[in-house]
DNA sequence: CATGAATGAGATTTCATTCAT
DNA sequence: TATGAATGAAATCTCATTCAT
């Protein structure tokens, strides 16, 4: 006779508290996500990360074991994110200026989508990158975009549709540059301009002028 | 009869401590614009102002108020500074290419040397442009580089030289982009890369870089 | 038939864990010694005896209750060691003198070999001999000492080689006190006279003066 | 005509709070001797020592810096009193067994006096002397004890009073360890022995044992 | 205008102990 | 017996702000 403990309950809902380590690990990583990201470190509270995350409070130095170390786990996750969602991206058999093209988008897209990257990148650069630098795990997750640009330019130079000499590294910056100081100053250039910069058309709008900037320098 | 106290002495320094008002504050802002810069609203403290300043705390409460209220000073004056920089810019007599380019180096040499605009920027940014929105002061200052933008396009397009259709908001956020991006993200970027992007050079670099980029896409 | 749980098994080694009550319960004694010493009692983390003894925090709870009761568990054990150890003392047929230098140097001996004893007396005199007073165990334990002591100083008498009149409490005090200070204060005193007063033949040396200002009070 | 603001009030018994710098730390240090001498450094209570001084407990923090430097400030007190104290003793005129005498009951009427001194310099020990060896003030207060002993030995020697050749260290330890065990561990040693050790007249008999042992060991 | 001591609210962190399995 | 997650109370420390002079 089939006895329903010995198989495991198939990914029953379990609340905070009800010891599931796995689930309350992620809950308090993903409360602190968005309070570090609206709070940056010094204004985010360990109070409120525990309330978000319906976690006792002291389950976050059990498991992170002070506030930094819950920023460095937040920023490691943040990064691992966006560094595993690129290497989604498969460019090597497509057009250069198509893959190009993509790749701009995607950045893009990804910045829309992703606002706990961009501030989480500033608030570490407040700190000079004092996190970043302490981390060896963000370290050895170098971005595989310069290693796609780099094929991409190779072989549009090779077509001859990019200028040769372009250096990746400098038009990997541009391509972030382009979207990130646009979403990432939304609200002061939003107030500046007095408009709705992310308004979604606003925001296709942008997507087509990174596109036509980026590609613009590219062709011969 | 002349009293001594009714022509201001001429030009004798003074040190902190010894009323001289204007003395004070000034050196209460310029404190309070480093602090800021370097720890973010939240991360600044009262302490190191009055510290740094070399003027008693309570003085920082006697003339702005509270810590938000100075905070919205040295925004207002970083605000202001840039303004009266750009305002310094004179294209209208300038070829358009020559005056773009004036243009896009006047901003990038102006980041460069004003780290504490990039930081309040993302500061005020994280708060969600709160301060910015509560300031008429700021918000009376329109940057004048828009303008100038739209006078060189559109002289550039009569001319032929730049494609016509440009959106001046657009491009303006886009040069500014190039070298914000850069310097804001120094630490992570020069983390990542593992080489030092402020190097003299790497800044030169930049800089043709940003430029190349913005007259390819200008360029018909 | 014979179950294999009614014989103990031959003193395997087991490691913790393996649910031999004896042996869980020693390492935790072990290990709260070394911490209870080092740290006395309110410096004392219950999550470092875990650790320290491999043994299940709750293991703690279970077998001595609470922290106090555990402490209370490691002061009875340390007393009774050195009650035992006095025990084996057998000074009835010796020479008077000689008898009583074997007696000096024991409790010398003894300090030096034991410093949980003199650290869990000190910790034990801040808290104002609170638990030692709640143990029947340990005040059933009357050191031997005394009563070898008054021996020796009859039979010292009658012989005429130690003065008469002397209060055994009082000299039982001052025996333990000429080590126990050196000893129990060794950091303080060692910084203070530059010098490591923990040094082989600086023990010999004291051991001796101990001895020297025992027997010079004794002798008639 | 006198105004009597312009002369300084005399002496006037001010409540802490307000606002007389000396007596709030005055107050704070004798509040903390108290608390560290009855529960150590561990089992002493920030809060605790705000409520017995009257002061606010953030002042603690703005005179100390931290709970740390708080007992080092009392630790430094405790050792700068007994070394003043010290001082005061003026042997050097005095007959060699009476200036030793005096010596000794000097010593053991001061921790009598003193229990804090005693307690402090047991946690001290427990810590290792961790806070000793940091501070440079208490380095420097040498006992002038040692060099009183000396000049007695020398003299006492000379006189044919006292046997040569006695490491006046070694003396020292001994005298301080005669009074230092008896009244640092009053509290195990009147539980075992079931008798008040610190009855007026127990103190006296003690005294005059101390005086009694260390005289025998020294004369001829 | 200027000073430095004082304050209270609240932040982070610690710790003995208990719970669910 | 044994485990490791969870808890709540309380500890240390911080900080913007105000008070008395």
């Amino acid at each position: 006779m089939m006895d329903a403990r010995t198989t495991k309950p198939p990914a029953r809902r379990r609340l905070a508290g009800e010891r599931d380590p796995e689930r309350t690990r992620a809950a308090i990583l993903e409360a602190a996500t968005a309070e570090f990201t609206s709070k940056g470190l010094n204004g985010a509270r360990v109070d409120h990360i525990a309330r978000r995350s319906g976690v006792n409070k002291r389950m976050i130095y059990y498991y992170f074991g002070d506030k930094d170390g819950l920023y460095l786990a937040v920023l490691e996750e943040t990064y691992s994110a966006i560094r595993h969602a690129e290497i989604g991206l498969h460019l090597d058999d497509r057009d250069p200026v198509d893959g190009m093209r993509e790749l701009i988008r995607f950045t893009w897209n990804y910045f829309i989508a992703h606002p706990e990257f961009l501030s989480l990148l500033g608030t570490e650069n407040l700190h000079q990158a004092r996190f970043l630098k302490k981390s060896e795990k963000i370290r050895d997750l170098h971005s595989p975009l310069v290693g796609m640009i780099s094929s991409l330019l190779a072989r549009g130079a090779k077509q001859g549709v990019f200028r040769p000499d372009v250096d990746p590294v400098q038009l990997y910056i541009s391509i972030a540059s382009l979207g990130f100081f646009y979403m990432s100053n939304k609200h002061t250039l939003s107030t500046i301009f007095g408009r709705d910069l992310t308004a979604p058309n606003a925001l296709a709008t942008r997507g087509d002028h990174i596109v036509d900037v980026v590609l613009s320098y590219l062709r011969v």
